[in-house]
DNA sequence: CCGTAAGCGAGACGGTACGTCCGGTCTTCTC
DNA sequence: GAGAAGACCGGACGTACCGTCTCGCTTACGG
């Protein structure tokens, strides 16, 4: 019946030309960091016209945005597991991040990727949401509550955002990452911190 | 007999060209963020050459940094208190933090902070440190440690980071905040969020 | 029977985009001139896909050439009358030549129309004889020597091309028009300049 | 004393510069024509920057115009000579513009100029009096009413328009050159062209 | 108190990238 | 198969800044 079809005319977007910039936009970001990325270049790279690139994106950061969405940027290494020990688990998976600030060149793609956050919503809230697969550490929290490991009044959306920030912060200061950081930061937030008194 | 003078010849450097480049560096930050401040601009709003920026600053972060150590990018109020209660003092200050992200273009503001620190190593570190003024929290957490509000192996540092962290992970996400938040995050960092088990 | 008819299949040419085109043309070339004169914009004014002119076409120049033809972009008024006076038949015909120069873009018509000659042939056959109304002047030359106001081995033509040639000149040269020109013009063509000796 | 100095600071404009840049246009002009001369070419031939470039001329038109006048763009053979033979001497100035036009390229590079003349009045003016050198012309024309070869009161400007507007004419219609057609032009302006009636 | 070495304002310079406009071609869908 | 729509690659536009380099001062030692 093809109710509210909506018909358009004129050839449709270029699945290719898409996938080209996204794919010369991710090895470019990698090469150069965000502040050097230059939309000629991605263009030059792609062998598209910048104009295809503005026709879809309005920005680079929406562009970054983009590819961080389809996986480009990071290795897809951030899933929280739940091996029933919420501990076990937290300390794994900032491991995994304090690692990539170890590796060579590494420091520099977290830096890049918060230089876009800084000029893009969305690779912003995806950055939070990316790293801990948003929906991964709420689910793994929430698991934790319901095995008690949590009380059930647990702000857990603050100590997301406390774990990761504590990421970020080494990343802009350039903080060393030292053997058991991870294991520390994790107890700091978990928080057996207070004292007998 | 002033051995060793080794003394210049030639004209002093000149402070009225000092502060008049680093009061429009500020006025110009302020207006339209990190990213969009250009020498150029600051050259001529200051009246100055840009030979007499670039002969002292090596680069716009160094400018910036320089900046902020000046105090004159931040309001002055990030001082930890300590009334003896440690939760009180650290909720406080997390609150003046949220506070500049709820002022019109406050976000705006601690977001070119954090586009500055990802170019600029001094950037990211005096942002840790003058966020929490620096020392100002280790003595904070300390002192706490002597009155046993806290472990005395309480992990201090990442602590610290934690707490500015999760203030970041707000900015960069546009994240809201909400009555009670600064509570929340304090207690999540200092950890009651142990369940009975 | 019809026989040869040889018919094609398909749609035939539309004349409804043909006029909406060379009306758009002319349109925006009055307004815009031939340099700024745009086939994207000429596509979009006449409501018209681009591929539907290119494909009738081949460039600006022909589109142009085509209005002129059509008498789309000069006013129609440039006929050489035949009095039986030849000076004072040229001399009218030459000063509404220059009028055009006067009014008010009216330069701007005809320089644009020189620039469209030298891109494109036709253009610039057609503007020596949309002009001179082409043979026009040849008859009217032809006719004074009938009538022996010329000698019969006058060079007709390079009298045409020089009188011609000498409002190109002017609009050219932006030599604003005065009382009397035209005729001091033909004068000086139709030669009686030479002295007693 | 030094009174009026008009004190300018900053270092002064680059010679070296101007000169590449002229001599860039010219060459690429010569090669590509008004129309595809791309400024951005230039530059890069100039090994220059754009800005360079249109800090001194606002356009294309400009900058062809003053290579117009340093007698970059057009051979130096249009002087008017004085034989003391006012038709001699016109006759071989105006032999030497068809030869031009007869020349392989010569064609194109004259209706180039004109493509410049209209969208520059400088180039305009520049062609109307290069071509004849201006004064070159009216000094001989002067000259030939001295020697009572033209009449006191002929119209001088008039008849130096419609020598150079023919080979224009030509120029833009593309007409060949045939023998003996530049002595014809000169008679029919010159004016034996009237009949005894 | 003169010479020389800096500092300073101004601003020209070779470059890179920006975001836009348009050229001419190709693709999709409709009439 | 013509036509409206519009995406595509590419090239040029004119502008904004970059960081470096003269200029023609002015300032402040040091011989």
């Amino acid at each position: 019946m093809n109710v509210m079809t909506g018909r358009r005319r004129g050839a449709v977007r270029s699945e290719a030309a898409r996938r080209a910039i996204l794919s010369a936009t991710a090895r470019l970001f990698a090469q150069a960091g965000y502040d050097n990325l230059a939309m000629e270049r991605i263009a030059a790279e792609a062998g598209v016209g910048k104009q295809t690139i503005y026709r879809w994106w309005p920005s680079k950061g929406e562009l970054v945005a983009e590819c961080l969405l389809e996986g480009m940027l990071l290795p897809q290494r951030f899933a929280l597991t739940d091996t029933g020990d919420l501990r076990a688990d937290l300390v794994d998976w900032i491991q995994r991040l304090f690692d990539i600030l170890s590796e060579p060149g590494g420091e520099g793609l977290l830096r890049s990727l918060i230089a876009a956050a800084t000029e893009n919503a969305d690779v912003g809230r995806r950055l939070r949401d990316s790293l801990g697969g948003t929906s991964s550490i709420a689910v793994r929290l929430a698991s934790a509550v319901a095995s008690s490991q949590l009380r059930a009044d647990a702000p857990l959306q603050e100590v997301g955002e406390a774990l990761i920030g504590a990421v970020l912060v080494r990343a802009l200061g350039r903080v060393p990452v030292a053997e058991g950081d991870a294991a520390r930061l994790v107890d700091a937030v978990l928080g057996n911190s207070l004292g007998g008194g």
